[in-house]
DNA sequence: CCTGCTGCTGACATTCATGTAGATAGCACT
DNA sequence: AGTGCTATCTACATGAATGTCAGCAGCAGG
């Protein structure tokens, strides 16, 4: 086959083409998992040939593990300074509760955490206690306002909570289609949850 | 290469073949979700050859579908069950909602569930109504007994208890680890979940 | 003992995805 | 312009997974 005219490259920085890369690979795979991840179809999305992929991370796997990294980096900070924010203290405790799930929802962190989950091949041994941090930190809050609790009580409103976030991202429109309720009911139910753990927790609605 | 000893074959029915296979392809995917799947190690766990499984199925896709049909059919049925068991007028609105979570937490119904509403492409339409139907079941027995209350409501409590159910049995251990809370806290966690839907919807503990 | 049916198998075909190799071309610097 | 660096390309190699095919083998009925 004759050359013809041998298509025009486009040469970018090391640095700008990892994070093209990085940020089509991303949507991909908050698309459809990690499983279904092709290098090919990343390539194809941000108009490069697949080696180049290669060239820039080794291996599909390095690719996977960076585009991961990143996310779950970015959620972490933005977990902490949730929990860290300053005017917090004349907030009432579950109002870190909100920040958090405000973090977790976006940019479907949710969808990745879960996703990260079901790939683990358990001896992964990356229980970072997020999870723990949080509920301590609503506890410590909670404690100084109303009196006793036990830790689990807190940790379990937590967990309620996280899960059923994370679950709705997962099963997304299938679970909402299966109730029959009218579009805004997502929102109204995270700001339900929301309800329902701070009536737990501080008593007032 | 000499054939040596060829190998003795077993033959089994037609039903009982499809039965071993079902059963092994359905431990794999409940393991490791429908993506990886593999035809060879299916055949390889009862000990025939990959092409016995086309052979009976037609092709991976065709197994797969049956795989969940059959689970999904099985979890359908134990959850009308639970919605119609007879002494149960006599039992409060939730005790529709532990049994329901029950079926649903045995056998890895909700990690199928969660499997087959990620691997679904947008038209799949499969959404049957069995979420509101369960819903249904526990509001007219709260209006019955506790005056009025928004439809949506009930919906709600049954959805964040569904949702996290779910959520648990795919993230599994990750999840517990994370927490750091003792063994036995799942089932307490279950069981405190529960106790906050009655609490909301029956009014007691 | 023969004969038809069909469950089952080994060997092969096909497809597709990752990864490799060598050449090429854009860009910075002299 | 000339030169070195390297991002990028085309073409190919390799391997793994599904699917096809022709024949073998167990079993039931005559």
């Amino acid at each position: 086959m004759l050359p013809g005219t041998p298509k025009p490259r486009v040469r970018r920085t090391a640095a700008e083409a990892r994070v093209r890369i990085l940020d089509a690979a991303g949507a991909r795979l908050l698309a459809h998992g990690p499983a279904a991840l092709r290098l090919q179809e990343v390539a194809a999305d941000i108009g490069v040939s697949h080696p180049t992929i290669l060239h820039h991370f080794g291996s599909r796997e390095a690719l996977v593990r960076e585009v991961l990294n990143r996310e779950l980096s970015r959620l972490e900070e933005e977990l902490i300074a949730a929990v860290t924010t300053q005017p917090l203290d004349e907030a009432p405790p579950t109002e870190v509760l909100r920040r958090a799930m405000t973090a977790f929802t976006q940019s479907g962190s949710a969808r990745l955490f879960a996703f990260l989950a079901i790939e683990a091949t358990e001896g992964d041994a990356r229980s970072e206690p997020h999870l723990r941090r949080l509920a301590e930190a609503i506890h410590a809050r909670r404690l100084v306002r109303h009196g006793d609790a036990p830790f689990e009580d807190t940790m379990f409103v937590v967990l309620s909570v996280a899960l059923a976030v994370v679950a709705d991202a997962m099963l997304g429109g299938a679970v909402w289609d299966s109730t029959g309720l009218a579009k805004g009911a997502r929102q109204r139910f995270h700001d339900w949850l929301l309800g329902q753990a701070s009536l737990h927790i501080e008593g007032t609605p």
